[in-house]
DNA sequence: ATTTGTGCAAATCGTTTGCATCTGA
DNA sequence: TCAGATGCAAACGATTTGCACAAAT
């Protein structure tokens, strides 16, 4: 909840050191709102967020953040590939910090996305495409419930 | 484009006696749009079409459907079983007459979405998921561009 | 000083729904 | 007859965008 500005209103704690630098390393201004949200979502282990979820966690922190601007940032992060995107179902987009090649549990009913451990490689091999065309990307979910529901 | 209807407007055409009971054996009324509908996914092997698709092809057979009712449709037809629905991207659903189970190709950059022939199996096997929960589903989406892109 | 980001509200896109009206059995 | 379908328009939820304002270099 503190918030760590200097006299200019700017984050001069050590906290966002290691965001700062990866904002600057990936061409992105050092916003309040970046470090801000960089912080939630890069120092605290492999997440998988929702932008409402962002959203949610930067009020409870008391940041102020608009929706949009979590939308727009998260976009950007993933351009600057800080994040992945993940689709598991068609409505919502989550985003994941671990940037690797690797798949995903969902838990439908939990809104909740997690990795599948790399050693438990699924693929064989990617099939072979049709004529002229190749293979972009492969994306994998294991859609899980609850036992017993 | 002709309608093949009697005095009464009901579609009494032979063409339409296979889809005619299958929608019966769903449970489904045969109305004159279902079996347009039905007509125009059943009867010309195995498809993958969205909504709006769909609805084009109907306008330009000279059907009148309206939107709300093609994807009224597609999701009663999804929920007889006739049809499978398939997340490939965000932010539209296709819907596939090939009920088994099977993963796709997609093209992005065409909005299509290709079967992957089954004897190119990518799994292993499904990974243990984490304590308490069950497999419930695999989704394998395989992106593909254009070589040369 | 200039460029780039932010907030808000309005716009968009795919999809669903409410409701008055039709239609199939 | 009359439960069940349809059409339309309005409602929706997730996401994007336009523009005036604010902040970073």
């Amino acid at each position: 909840m503190p918030m760590f500005t200097d006299s200019r209103g700017r984050y001069r704690t050590p906290r966002f050191n290691a965001v700062r630098s990866r904002l600057r390393d990936s061409g992105l201004r050092p916003t309040r709102q970046r470090l801000d949200l960089g912080h939630l979502l890069f120092s605290h282990g492999d997440r998988h967020v929702s932008a409402e979820q962002l959203h949610g966690e930067a009020a409870g922190e008391g940041v102020r953040v608009s929706l949009a601007t979590v939308y727009n940032t998260l976009r950007q992060f993933t351009e600057a590939g800080l994040l992945r995107e993940v689709r598991v179902d068609g409505s919502r987009s989550f985003f994941d910090t671990n940037t690797g090649d690797h798949h995903h549990f969902f838990i439908e009913s939990e809104e909740r996305v997690l990795d599948v451990p790399a050693e438990k490689l699924l693929l064989d091999r990617a099939p072979e495409p049709p004529e002229g065309y190749e293979v972009a990307g492969v994306d994998v979910v294991v859609r899980l419930r609850r036992i017993g529901s």
